[in-house]
DNA sequence: GCAGCAACTTAACATGGGTGAATGTCCGCG
DNA sequence: CGCGGACATTCACCCATGTTAAGTTGCTGC
């Protein structure tokens, strides 16, 4: 469940245009490998990435890096501005990339007239925790060969929203490199496991695609379990966000776009 | 930053008390190792370690099974219930525990009388999440010494809220055996390194008890870095939730105990 | 069409940490 | 007091993955 979704759910049809308008305007380009934020910066910008993709890292004192996570076109990058004081993790560029940085005062704005958006950006930022998790277990406990397939079957169904039945091919930006520092593993090792999966499943990465012929037969060897992705729960979100913020959804202007009151459970 | 910084910070003296009424009279023991969520299960309440530590794990088909955090007294295990339709995780004592379990009802009702309590909960959440991502560069990236060096530093950190000078000591609940499946190592391996601290850094674990003669000399051990755990920054809170959640801090029943109204920034 | 660079491949060798199994130590309980 | 269970410790062996260092391929810009 992305963002986008969330968006849908939460959203009245017009605070989605103010949304989508603030997108739009606020859109700004960085070259592959540029870093959008660095640990231990006053976060300064609300991020959505528009087209490409960006790469969440910590670095420790000596070089090493660990890619936490990747943040796909319509996804958020962090929360950090409203929440922290100053940002324990770094974002870059994984190629050309654009983004929307909406800035404290804009962000103000916004969310005066969006009184909705807050609650969908903190629902966004909790289940892309969920994902961190399961980069934990698969770094954790998985064999090099599990990771990298689970890497491949995770980014191959958050593009697809709904996980199609036999194979298909979805965008693949990140090099093996990234892919070894992704998944706490050397360059040269995640060479061999490509070659692995391009002999057992038929797996293909090139010209930053990713083919997947059979994607049972990848899920298999990955052990992959979708759950922590949540998809096609959007469906029920409204409910549960109710819970807890009871007055966001009292307000009379809560209407879809025939002018017909959404259901309120 | 911990739940209950949070909650001093943004809850009005009268939601505090209400809030721990409700802690107090939800209040459910557990024996060790017992179940408190299973992975897959509809969320069915929201729950506060009162004493004891609760550990979030998540396992494979095959028995792998990774501890991906810990949960200290005063701390929330999950948002699970307001969030997904099925938990992605599960959630276990790991000795006798007190938990206070807030079902769907009662939870109704708790919002209603604390309408700042929802804003607290999602940022006790979003904040645990650095953590979650300090995990996973921690086995990510670091070498066996260093990730069990990196776990009694933040274990300690997170007890003490202030950290002190010197050296000191804190409860520590978990077995070597807890250790290895939330590090990604084996039993007899952690043991190895336990030894390691023993001679390099004079760290004592006994008894349930961690004893730590000199800090600053195992942080370094572990490349510790503290800011991931926000320390601190309870005091611009205030702040950065306004941002988010306007109308929340413009109630007029927001005054202290001394009925002078708190600064709005 | 060629220089130059980034990414990918391959190979030989080294090692940190895993495996399996036995032994030791402590403590609560009948 | 002695048994049983949970946890910690030790040992011998070895494999998955890291390291280092060449290549090779294939863009991209000029």
């Amino acid at each position: 469940m992305g963002l986008a979704e969330i968006v849908n759910a939460l959203l009245t049809p017009r605070e989605r245009l103010v949304w989508e308008a603030s997108l739009a305007r606020n859109a700004r380009d960085y070259m592959k490998g540029a870093d959008l934020a660095r640990e231990g910066e006053k976060p300064m910008a609300l991020r959505i990435v528009l087209a490409g993709w960006a790469q969440k890292y910590k670095q420790m004192p000596d070089g090493r890096r660990q890619i936490l996570g990747v943040v796909l076109p319509g996804e958020l990058c962090d929360l950090d501005l409203f929440t922290v004081a100053r940002t324990d993790h770094s974002i870059a560029a994984v190629r050309r990339l654009s983004v929307a940085e909406i800035g404290r005062a804009d962000a103000q704005r916004l969310f005066e007239q969006c009184p909705n958006l807050a609650s969908a950006l903190c629902w966004a930022a909790i289940l892309g925790a969920a994902v961190q998790r399961e980069w934990t277990i698969n770094i954790g406990q998985r064999s090099a060969l599990e990771r990298v397939a689970q890497l491949l079957c995770e980014i191959y169904v958050r593009q697809h929203d709904i996980p199609s039945v036999g194979g298909g091919s979805c965008d693949f930006l990140l090099t093996q490199g990234q892919m070894a520092e992704a998944m706490g593993l050397t360059q040269v090792h995640v060479n061999r496991i490509v070659q692995q999966l391009r002999l057992r499943c038929a797996v293909e990465i090139r010209n930053m695609r990713l083919e997947i012929p059979d994607f049972q037969q990848l899920a298999a060897l990955a052990s992959f379990n979708a759950t922590y992705l949540h998809l096609g729960e959007a469906a029920t979100l409204v409910e549960r966000v109710r819970m807890l913020f009871l007055s966001d959804f009292d307000r009379p202007d809560r209407r879809n776009g025939d002018g017909a009151i959404l259901p309120t459970i």
